[in-house]
RNA sequence: GGCGCGUUCGUCUAGUGGUUAGGACACAGCCCUCUCAAGGCUGGUACACGGGUUCGACUCCCGUACGCGCUGCCA
């Protein structure tokens, strides 16, 4: 087999959408996979619509999805430039070749290839063998392939870079499989042989809709700035109309390049469904050391304001470390755990109706006191003192636990209340709870 | 309209003629428990419809319906 060359050819013109995210995904993993490249190849022929902005997102999404090219913009390549917009002698080039074959003819001041009105067949690795009828100019007009203007239509060009840049299979979104025939037409004309076709499943939205650029999940900048992690989105992608086959779906990236296969991917849309990736994500999160929960964490918190350079490192760390596992993703942690650090937080108003009550009172003040006389003031320590408070009072731990949690959290949930106590300080939980008792 | 593709729980999917149709997310209940998560257990919900073929169809064929895509001087 000829050395396996794939592609992703976003147009920047928006955002990097989750679909072109994984149509980028599949031909990076088939390319992994069969130790062949991966090359991006920017196609901005339609020079109004493009931006820097858009140019950028796609950089950006493809490295904090780690999916890296091996040629292409920036890192370069034998087949350069990647960029459309400094490809137009070679198109110049190609058009010459078509004209003198005589595929071309003028319209309105637009070159259009001509038809040769037959037949072709499509044998998609995904799809199937598909025989398409081009023989009715009716319902098949000639393609345009350049505008009076002098611009490159999309079709043309993305065939002739496929050729160039000698690209082994073409993986891209199903909306392009009705576009295929021409392009092999327009393949042949130019005397050379297609390369290979796979077609992938569209993604919708909840709605059953193609997932449009409005919609605020559909941009892979979303999940950045969420505070996914790449290695869930990247996984949950792949489960996206491509299964292992068994009932695993949290896998490594290693292990889907390994068992990567086209045969593998589905042949009807997927719908994205946030909720599994919420939990997927919450997955990872759950995994990550330490050390790396801590430093996602600070700069969430950071990023959010909370001015965690104000605290001591150490207090930091212990804060957060009450917090890993209890969050799936990391814009959940600074409503999760701001109380560590301010003590300027209202109370959860129905939390405060529930738990701040007259019969709550003298128990949150035995509470107090039983905290107060504490010398060693840890977990454990505070664990037994609210124990011993319950049982003296004769109520259930639950009893006390829910007006303490209120009163030095301001929240009905949160971490684990002896941990978050200690962390907090025996002063400050003293004040927190001297306030909040006088607030009722 | 024409052409193409598709159709298994709400969602992602496993399944390739004989299965109690499996798993996961979500949902509900229970357990655990200092709250919330996590974890454990349990539960409900699916082969779009109609014809064939066959001893036997979710699996094969045809049709219908529905969905999506293409039908651009967008990509």
């Amino acid at each position: 087999m000829p050395e396996v060359r794939v592609r992703f050819a976003p147009s920047p013109t928006g955002f990097l959408h989750i679909g072109g995210a994984r149509t980028a995904l599949f031909n990076w993993l088939f390319a992994r996979h069969h130790g062949g490249k991966f090359v991006l190849r920017i196609e901005d022929t339609d020079t109004k619509r493009n931006t820097e902005e858009a140019m950028a997102a796609i950089y950006e999404g493809l490295e904090w999805l780690g999916l890296n090219w091996d040629e292409g913009p920036h890192v370069g390549g034998d087949f350069g430039p990647y960029l459309q917009s400094e490809r137009t002698e070679l198109y110049e080039r190609y058009l010459k070749k078509l004209q003198d074959g005589s595929h071309i003819f003028e319209d309105q001041g637009a070159l259009r290839f001509r038809s040769p009105r037959e037949h072709v067949i499509v044998d998609d690795l995904v799809c199937g063998r598909i025989d398409f009828d081009l023989s009715n100019p009716a319902t098949h007009p000639d393609m345009t392939i350049r505008r009076p203007d002098g611009s490159w239509i999309f079709h043309f060009v993305n065939v002739v870079d496929d050729l160039e840049m000698k690209i082994s299979h073409v993986i891209r979104g199903e909306d392009h499989l009705s576009n295929t025939p021409k392009h092999i037409e327009l393949i042949r004309a130019l005397g050379a042989t297609p390369p290979n076709y796979a077609h992938i499943p569209l993604i919708l939205n909840r709605d059953g809709t193609k997932m449009s650029k409005r919609d605020a999940g559909a941009r892979v900048e979303y999940y950045i700035q969420r505070g996914f992690l790449p290695a869930a989105v990247r996984n949950y992608l792949c489960l996206l109309g491509w299964s292992p086959k068994d009932d695993r779906e949290k896998l490594d990236i290693g292990e889907i390049i390994r068992i990567f296969d086209v045969k593998n991917i589905g042949r009807s849309s997927a719908t994205f469904d946030p909720d599994k990736l919420h939990w997927l994500n919450g997955e990872y999160a759950r995994e990550l050391s330490d050390e790396n929960f801590y430093q996602l964490a600070v700069a969430r918190l950071k990023s959010s304001g909370v001015k965690v350079d104000d605290y001591p490192e150490q207090y930091v760390r212990a804060a957060l470390q009450t917090c890993k596992g209890k969050i799936n993703t990391f814009d959940e942690l600074p409503p999760y755990c701001g109380f560590y650090f301010t003590d300027d937080f209202g109370y959860d108003p129905q939390g405060a109706a529930k738990h701040f009550t007259a019969e709550n009172r003298p128990r949150l003040k035995a509470v107090r006191d039983s905290l107060a006389a504490l010398e060693k003031f840890d977990a454990a320590e505070v664990e037994a003192a609210l124990k011993n408070t319950a049982a003296e009072l004769g109520v259930k731990i639950r009893a006390i636990v829910h007006p303490v949690r209120l009163a030095t959290t301001g929240s009905t949930v949160g971490p684990s209340l002896y941990h978050l106590l200690e962390v907090l300080g025996k002063e400050k939980v003293l004040a927190r709870i001297d306030r909040a008792l006088s607030t009722f």
